[in-house]
DNA sequence: TGAAATGTTGGGGCG
DNA sequence: ACGCCCCAACATTTC
């Protein structure tokens, strides 16, 4: 009998659930569909060209033999079915919302005309309909969710190995990879391609070189984006090609090095954070455009396409802010820290809506995914799931003292300001003339001033917030 | 996974 | 020696 398998974010062999079962049963049809009409959320330039990559790289791993359609997925399976007697298919599950409403669709049809149709769960840790309080309702609420939600549910399936025996078919009349046109005409990736090396043998190794050479001090040394602290797994879990098990299986086995314990449960709570932004999603399929928390529909957001031009190129005037949209344009991806600062100053100094960051994220990064995109975007607006409090709000000049404090990552991405002194590296226009001509800088002319003042715009947002977001205090008689 | 304002404490200079 | 002020260093509160 001949399998259909639909690879979708999974493209790996290993510890594959769905592609372990088709292998089992016969011959197998690997395909991937190219489905550019789906949802509102269509692939963003960045994950095109790794996907690109990923794709080739499973291809050779299965011996050229994936086979790759572009179109609905219902109608490609339709035609795949009945030209190659096809009896069961098998995908691991997708968790975004319009995903599942057509998975489910696929599936009904498939059983209505008798054919077997089965999925796995091959990029969760937890599935997010079996994590429930008490109440059976879901979880809001982070440290709770993790603690007494997954953690007590179970420890996370162990890694499966590559299909023992895989005999895949070739369909002459799938389009290859390259006719997919993910490579963009404008040749922006050079950086890109000296910064990341991509598919599944490569994931395995990252997490291999992460855990013996970054582990050890992440919780701490995870916040300076110029160190190499931070895995960096994030498009390799995206694209799936490394599962979370592996991840976490692969953590807990060097977990028991001395010393260690408190980084590592600092990096599994971080694939917990994963778990926790599907889980959101799952749960309020509404998460990348409504405000989980209604009442910050009141905030008045303002339009400024200056602004947001400013920020999107990295001349905000703000050194560390710069660095890290810089560092998103050229290599695709921006280091967990600076994330965090760029998106509380686009929303609080800026005011312009997390929709906006949102947006440029998805088409930027390399790990763009809905639900940790949309997830963490709310989280930093304070409009999310247990998300930081709205007055939390960062000072790029403190922010960027605390966490690069020699400067190193800033003066990679914003070299016109290289040869400043740390001392002025991050509020340049408080610099003295006499350093500034010494540093070989003009304002203005080598790097802008600040677009807005910090304190000011600070105390606007603190007063819309406090007048506009807050519910009025219950008047007492 | 803040920052700024405000409060408290204690040592040292000084009349 | 004593009280007073200043201010750095923390701690607490507030947004």
């Amino acid at each position: 009998m001949t399998v259909l398998f639909w690879f979708r974010n999974d493209l790996r062999l290993a510890d594959n659930p769905g592609l372990f079962e088709a292998a089992k049963k016969g011959q197998v049809l690997p395909i991937y569909i190219m489905d550019e009409h789906l949802s509102d959320f269509k692939m963003g330039s960045a994950s095109k060209w790794w996907l690109h990559h990923s794709l080739k790289n499973l291809d050779a791993s299965l011996d050229c033999k994936l086979n790759v359609y572009a179109g609905r997925p219902m109608d490609v399976l339709i035609d795949l079915v009945k030209k190659h007697n096809i009896t069961a298919v098998y995908w691991n599950r997708c968790y975004e919302p319009d995903r599942i409403n057509d998975d489910s669709k696929i599936k009904a049809y498939l059983k209505s005309i008798a054919v077997e149709c089965q999925s796995f769960n091959g990029s969760l840790l937890w599935e997010p309909w079996e994590v429930l309080k008490g109440d059976k309702t879901y979880y809001k609420v982070f440290t709770p969710y993790y603690r007494n939600g997954c953690l007590k549910a179970g420890m996370p399936r162990t890694p499966l190995p590559k299909p023992a025996q895989l005999s895949c078919i070739k369909d002459k009349d799938a389009i290859t990879i390259d006719a997919l046109s993910l490579i963009p005409k404008i040749h922006w990736y050079d950086q890109m391609e000296e910064t990341w090396q991509i598919g599944e043998q490569s994931a395995l190794n990252r997490c291999e070189s992460f855990l013996n050479e970054g582990l050890l001090g992440y919780k701490e040394l995870r916040n300076n984006p110029a160190k190499r602290n931070v895995s960096r797994l994030s498009p390799h879990l995206h694209f799936g090609e490394i599962s979370p098990n592996q991840v976490w299986h692969a953590a807990l086995a060097v977990g028991t090095v001395r010393g260690v314990e408190n980084d590592l449960d600092c990096f599994l709570s971080e694939l917990g954070w994963r778990e926790f932004s599907y889980y959101l999603l799952y749960h309020f399929p509404k998460l990348p455009r409504q405000n989980f928390q209604p009442k910050f529909d009141a905030f008045p957001w303002i339009q400024n396409e200056g602004f947001l031009k400013a920020w999107q190129s990295g001349q905000t005037g703000y050194p560390i802010v710069d660095a890290g949209m810089r560092q998103l344009w050229q290599t695709g991806y921006m280091h967990n820290r600076v994330r965090m600062i760029v998106g509380s100053f686009l929303i609080k100094n800026l005011k312009l809506h997390w929709h906006h960051g949102a947006d440029w994220f998805w088409d930027c990064l390399v790990d763009a995914d809905l639900a940790s995109n949309s997830a963490s975007w709310q989280w930093v607006a304070g409009s999310g799931a247990d998300a930081s409090p709205y007055f939390r709000i960062f000072n790029p000049v403190l922010q960027g003292q605390k966490f690069d404090a020699d400067g190193e990552y800033t003066r990679c991405f914003v070299p016109e300001l290289k040869d400043l002194p740390s001392k002025y590296l991050f509020n340049p226009w408080t610099a003295p003339d006499h350093v500034l001509r010494a540093s070989g800088v003009v304002l203005d002319r080598d790097y802008p001033r600040p677009i807005v003042d910090l304190a000011r715009s600070r105390d606007e947002a603190l007063l819309a917030y406090k007048e506009k977001v807050m519910p009025p205090e219950p008047v007492d008689f």
